[in-house]
DNA sequence: TTATTAGTTTCCATAATTGGAAAGTATAGC
DNA sequence: GCTATACTTTCCAATTATGGAAACTAATAA
């Protein structure tokens, strides 16, 4: 699919705070649409409706088991967001200082979560 | 105003590939209204409401000379956004380490630029 | 002052989003 | 087979987004 096609879903997608909360979970694991629809009090319906519209941007893809299906972070998303972030990053000043100490700052972070437990 | 409803209208100002391509223009420096709209085949009434649309989620700002209207990027935005993409990012693997790299390459790109013209 | 130019805003029509209700599909269990 | 469960899809209503046309505001020019 084009670049920009790709983007226009992948930027609707996140222009919903209930989508992202949504997205928050997935990327502590997998949750059943079920689950979803439990957390974020909204039918059955209108969950699997969300669910469908992450997947087509792929941010998300879903897995079935019997008649539960999981839904999965697709983290290679970030990557496709944080291009672009970082191509219109590329006309300013020196802002990617500040990124890359951002980066760096968080990886320490989830180095020493990932030594403590 | 709340970070969660900054980010929604973020968000969906960046979900329109006319809008993207806007700010990639308004990267390179500050465009009029009217500049705007011819380069994008609008009526001057439609690009209006989609500059007051980046301006309502922050993305740029307006300045006025005489009866000009001039468009600016604000960039401190991106850190914005950039901040979200790492806080999502946190999450996986070692993905980060790729956006490092993408970031220090960016960086070195944009250094060669300043030394050469 | 009057006319022109640069934008903004309002009005209107059309299209896209969103959500519930209910019907439809597929799997599990009896 | 029949029933229950876990969704998905369709239908419909309500809201929001988008764009042109035209009215309106403000600044420049004659």
């Amino acid at each position: 699919m084009e670049t920009n096609k790709r983007l226009d879903l992948i930027f609707s997608a996140l222009a919903d705070s209930r989508r992202r909360a949504m997205l928050e979970q997935l990327s502590e694991g997998k949750k059943s649409v079920g689950e979803l629809a439990e957390l974020f009090d909204l039918t059955l319906g209108a969950i699997s409706k969300h669910v469908s519209l992450l997947e087509n941007a792929d941010i998300i893809y879903k897995t079935k088991q019997g008649r539960t299906v999981y839904c999965h972070m697709n983290f290679d998303i970030w990557q496709e967001v944080s291009a672009y972030i970082s191509m219109q990053a590329s006309f300013w000043h020196n802002r990617l200082n500040e990124l890359e100490a951002f980066v760096l700052s968080k990886k320490s972070t989830i180095n020493e979560k990932r030594k403590s437990p």
